[in-house]
Order: C-alpha cells, then structure tokens, then sequence
DNA sequence: GTAATTCCTCTAGTCACTAGAGCTTCAAGA
DNA sequence: TCTTGAAGCTCTAGTGACTAGAGGAATTAC
C-alpha cells in the first residue's frame, strides 16, 4: 500500500495529475486511509504505468479509455486496438510532415537575415510578405 | 473600408478569431460605423496578414507582439527578431525530433500485432510494458 | 510531543481559440 | 419604403490536459 506520492515517485506522474486522471476515469478512485488518504497497490500502479505509457506517445484521454476498456476484455479482437494505434501514428506523421514544412521556412527566415536593423531584417519582411514564402505552409 | 467578414474572406481569419486578436492587443481596434460595426482599411488588412503568417509558422501570441513592436521601430537593431525567429525554428526541431521517436514506437507497436484476440495483442501487451519499447520515447 | 512534510478539496489559470445565446445593424430585392 | 435574411455585436462558457495556489487536515520522523 503506497501514498499518492509514493505512486508519483515510481511512475513518474505528478501528484495532481493522478488525481486529474482519477477524476476523468483513466485511473479508479482507490481506497482510503482512515485520514481519507488515497492507498495504492500493485494493481492501480500498473494501470497508471499504461496510461502514462501512452500517454507518452501522445493518445489522447478518450483513445486511452477506449484502450483500458479492451485491454479488460482479453478474449475480444483486438483490430479497434490496431486501428486507434495506427491512427495515432498517422496522426504523429500528419504532424511530423507539418513541422518539417514550418522547418524549412523558419531555416530560410532565420538564417537570411544579414541586415543590421528592422528595416532590412529579412524576418520582419518575410512575415510581412507571404509571397517572399518558398512553400505553402499554411 | 471593409467589414470584418470581408477581412476574414481576405486573410483566412475566421471572424471571431479576428475579435480574440483584437482583445490580445494583436491588431488594433479599427474604426467603428455608426452602427457600431467594426470597419478595416489597408493597413489593419497587412497587419492582419502579418499576425496570420506568424501563427502559421508556430509563434505564440507573446512572440508576435514583440515582432509587430520590432516591425514599427525600422531603425532599432533586428538582433532581437533574429533570435525570437531562431528559438521558434529550435523549439520546431525539437518537437520534430520527439514526434520522430513517437513515430519510431508506434510503427514498432502498430504493425507487430499479429494476434487475434487482445489477450495477444500487440498493441496492448507493448502499453502494458514499457520494457517492449526500443527507446525512452517519454 | 512537535515540527516538517505530505495529503485533502476546491477554484481558477494556462493557450489559442471556438461555440452559443440573445440582440442589433446592414444590404438587397419587391 | 418596407421587409427579410445575412452578418454584425457583446458576453459567457467550453475545449484538452493539465498546473498553481489557498486553506486546512493527516501522517511521519525525530
């Protein structure tokens, strides 16, 4: 039986976070101390060991309630687990691809400015001036 | 002189977004009809343009002020702009970076799952334990 | 026994918008 | 000129995933 902190120290959750997730289903509310202090075992830390998993790899709260509710039921398929896994990923190369244009622009603005004053600053004329943009990245 | 829908047909800036930079201090309050109505000229258009241009390529709010108080001072050193415009295109790196190894894991996880059931699942067995992983994506 | 630390609940703030309610003004056609 | 429907106005509240702080109670270490 651990303290909310100690849950925090072995899995690298805040403190409120815990709580904050308690709150929106992700983990279950645990027994209390006769003091009503939340009292943790082995069960509930490993719970939170997934969510905070996947948290980590960006899923959002809803995905991850989807996830704990299957992996509750072993004996299911499993494709809606691969298909919000595979969404997530082709969400992650959506953004990927997005930064990577915003990259390209920010090298050119960033690195071409060879004026000494705002007047001639290529980053302030470049935000000015989309046209001066090599790409689309709106 | 055009209305605030015309300014949103012409910069991409949903109209009560254009409101919200209006409150942040982003653009300045524009001239009113006698209806009360706000009413645009050229250079609220520009500056619109501006602030779209600079959110487009990530800069928060605060960054943007800066960069439209540099814009009106063409004489003072752009040292300031350079910089502001270089940590974006650092923090842009980084977050490419972090989302090259999220993607790394999922592939590793979306694709693996030859299971049928979610007892065997890949995905949620590899949730479940982060010794699966190959790197510390957190 | 006491002092320091940790815990509790609750509210409010973050960022950059977005949605909706309830009302007024404007522009175009009859 | 009248009417109708779109577009405008202000204000409040909601989004996601937390984070910060107030004010107080419980636990732990010495």
């Amino acid at each position: 039986m651990f303290s909310i902190g100690d849950l925090s120290r072995r899995t690298g959750v805040k403190v409120p976070t815990i709580r904050y997730y308690e709150q929106m289903g992700l983990v279950a509310a645990p027994e209390r101390s006769d003091g009503n202090q939340r009292r943790y075992g082995r069960q509930e830390l490993e719970r939170l060991a997934f969510v905070r998993h996947a948290r980590d790899l960006g899923f959002g709260v809803d995905d991850i309630r989807a996830l704990i509710e299957l992996s509750g039921h072993p004996d299911q398929p499993c494709g809606h687990a691969d298909s919000i896994a595979a969404e997530q990923l082709a969400s992650v190369r959506e953004k990927i691809a997005r930064l990577k244009r915003l990259e390209t622009e920010l090298e050119r603005i960033a690195t071409c400015c060879d004026g000494k004053t705002v007047g001639d600053c290529y980053v302030i004329r470049a935000l000015s001036d989309h046209a001066l943009c090599a790409d689309d990245h709106a």
